[in-house]
DNA sequence: GTCCTTGCAAAACGTTTGCAGTTCA
DNA sequence: TGAACTGCAAACGTTTTGCAAGGAC
C-alpha cells in the first residue's frame, strides 16, 4: 500500500489529501532509516520550503492513530517514526540513536538480536500498549 | 536487595549516600506502578518537603547508570520507572498510562500478555538496546 | 461554502544545566 | 577539608496549541 492509497483511503474519515501529508508519508514508506520529526522536516522541507513542524506532527500524529505508521519512544527525548506498523523488532544504538529492525522469532531474544544485527546487546524494553480492565469499563 | 543495601554499595563509586536518595529509592521499590519522577516528586516532598525536580531526576539517573532501576520510555513525553530492572514485560494502558508487569517466557507474546493481565492489547513495542557496530570501532 | 488543514508563533511539557550554599565522608 | 550533593531558577529540545489565512471537497 503506497501514500496515495493510505491517504485516499483515510477520506472516507473526514481526513484530507493534502500534498504535505503525501510528502510526509512518502519519505516514511521509502526509508528505513526511522527518522525523527525533526528528520522528517528537514527532508519534506526540500520539496515544500513553507512546510512548518507543527504539520509534521500534526501528520505524524494522525497516521499514528490510524496505524499507518509507528513511534518508537526512544528513552532520549526524541521519537522515532517507522512507517511499517508490523510489529517488528528494533535494535537501538546507545551511543548513536540508530535504529535497526529485524524480523524473526522470539527465543533467546538477546542473543538473536546480537547476532542478526552485529549490535552488542546490553538491554531490551518490551512494551505491550492496549486498554486496562478498568478503562476497558469505562468505554 | 533493600535501598539503604543498594546506596552504601554505591559509597566505594564516590556517590554518597543521603536521605533524600534512600527515600527516593525506598519508594520505587515498595511501589508496582512505575511512577513518573514527577509522582516520585510528589510522594518524597511529603517526607521532605524542601526536595526539588532536580535531585529526583539526578537520583533516578544515578540509578539508572547504575543498573538499579529501569527507565520506561512511554511514547507519550514521559518515562516512568520501575525499582525492579531485570527485563520483564511491560504492559500499559493507551487510554490511563498505567503501566502493569508480568513475566513469562515469549511465546504468542500479544496473547499471553492479555490472558495475563486483562488487557486488550493492541501492539507492542520491543526495543534492544546496545552499540552498533559502528560504534563499536569507534571506542 | 464548509470545515479541515496549513504556517506561524507562542506556550507547554519533561528534563537538564549552572550555581551558590550545604552536607557527607 | 574537599568533593559530592542539594535546592533553586533558568535554559533546553521536543511537542502541542491557538489562530488567521488558505485549500480540499
Amino acid at each position: 500500500m503506497d501514500a496515495i492509497e493510505i491517504l485516499k483511503s483515510l477520506k472516507d474519515k473526514g481526513i484530507r489529501f493534502t500534498p504535505q501529508r503525501q510528502a510526509i508519508l512518502e519519505y516514511l514508506l521509502s526509508t528505513d532509516t526511522h527518522p525523527t520529526a525533526e528528520e522528517i522536516y528537514k527532508q519534506v522541507k526540500q520539496k515544500f520550503p513553507g512546510v512548518s513542524l507543527g504539520t509534521i506532527y500534526n501528520t505524524l500524529n494522525m497516521l499514528k492513530e490510524h496505524n499507518y505508521i509507528l513511534e518508537l519512544p526512544c528513552g532520549d527525548m526524541s521519537s522515532r517514526f517507522d512507517g511499517n506498523p508490523v510489529n517488528h523488532y528494533h535494535v537501538m544504538c546507545t551511543q548513536c540513536s540508530k535504529v535497526v529492525d529485524f524480523h524473526n522469532g522470539l527465543i533467546d531474544m538477546d542473543e538473536l538480536a546480537a547476532e542478526k544485527t552485529g549490535f552488542e546487546i546490553h538491554t531490551h524494553s518490551l512494551i505491550f500498549y492496549g486498554v486496562c480492565p478498568e478503562c476497558q469499563n469505562i468505554n
